[in-house]
DNA sequence: TTAAAATTGACAATCGTTATCAGTTGGAAT
DNA sequence: ATTCCAACTGATAACGATTGTCAATTTTAA
């Protein structure tokens, strides 16, 4: 379906944006994965936006700006927060209500592990699931397409018609194991 | 560890309980697996609970025995209103406090869906995962030996040791389908 | 340019869960 | 059996994440 790459690239070179470090505060994470790729300009985050059938608004593109630098996998505190930083003006719900329409359009994809605040990440080309170490946070993306196969089977035996599914593994990162 | 299976058993013959249906009036479920084995006297519990290194309470004797009839997977709310039922004395924190208790000595498993509240399951005897419909909730159990060991090759690959993880499959039931 | 419809920001409300605390109770020691 | 203290309880407040409300503002099609 809509495994648009357009949201996997950023800004244009005429306007200069430093890039804003996504943090959370109390749960500070491990290096993991950032999103860095070639810059394009603002008209792509246009296109994703009117292409959901929504209107393009100044908010929206500030979002999405934050949104395709910095860490793969943020809650909507945090990238309130880099909004916020460049933009007070913007408000909490503006950012809570467009990433959950980036959801609904799968153009970012939630992940929830535990209790703890969902992590939105944008909706990788390949399907992955994650690895996440238990001490430090530090999330690792894989594939597994032999999982994937056995999935299928599961389903196929209970004649259910798969749609999708969680699967989260959690362990003690190498670093961590040593300490 | 401490599989174990003393939890899945049940009230002795001298006391008479009438099955307590534990549904949630928001959301009610499709019929699923229910827990009924042999019966068992009281005494099972006590020492579940001395096990524990807790004290032996009326209210914990009550959910633990509300626990072991009905539905499957439950939530707080659920257990609350079969105790509640029978002893509106006893408070809502009661139960959501041995709840966590019962979990952290794994007697009972967490089991969290998407945003969903949390529901417990007693520990079974074997692992499994769960397959939910998307439509009406029922919620199938399964086990697949192979997945397992696809995940801690995942997790050998990156050096992580594997603790636990989570895996919902999500679909259309066979009934939902022909709706 | 204009008007309808969508969007916004501030804030309140909700939900599941956890903490607090004064009063009660289980059970070990006497 | 009685005593005593830590564990437990119930009521309620607090909490964090998320969602709803609504008047004011902004977008965009005409």
């Amino acid at each position: 379906m809509n495994q648009t790459p357009e949201l996997t690239v950023f800004s244009s070179d005429t306007e200069r944006h430093q890039p804003i470090q996504l943090t959370t505060g109390k749960n500070p994470l491990e290096p993991e994965k950032l999103i860095r790729r070639e810059p394009v300009d603002p008209k792509s985050f246009k296109r994703i936006i009117r292409k959901m059938g929504l209107k393009v608004t100044q908010q929206r593109m500030v979002i999405l700006q934050c949104m395709s630098i910095g860490r793969a996998h943020v809650t909507a505190q945090e990238v309130f927060e880099a909004v916020n930083s460049q933009h007070p003006e913007i408000g909490f719900a503006t950012v809570y209500r467009f990433l959950r329409k980036l959801a609904e359009h799968h153009l970012v994809t939630e992940v929830r592990m535990g209790g703890l605040p969902a992590r939105y990440e944008l909706t990788p080309r390949r399907h992955h699931d994650h690895l996440t170490c238990v001490e430090c946070g530090q999330i690792v993306e894989f594939e597994s397409p032999q999982i994937e196969v056995l999935q299928e089977g599961v389903a196929k035996e209970h004649n259910f018609r798969l749609t999708h599914h969680v699967l989260e593994l959690y362990g003690e990162c190498p670093r961590c194991q040593t300490k």
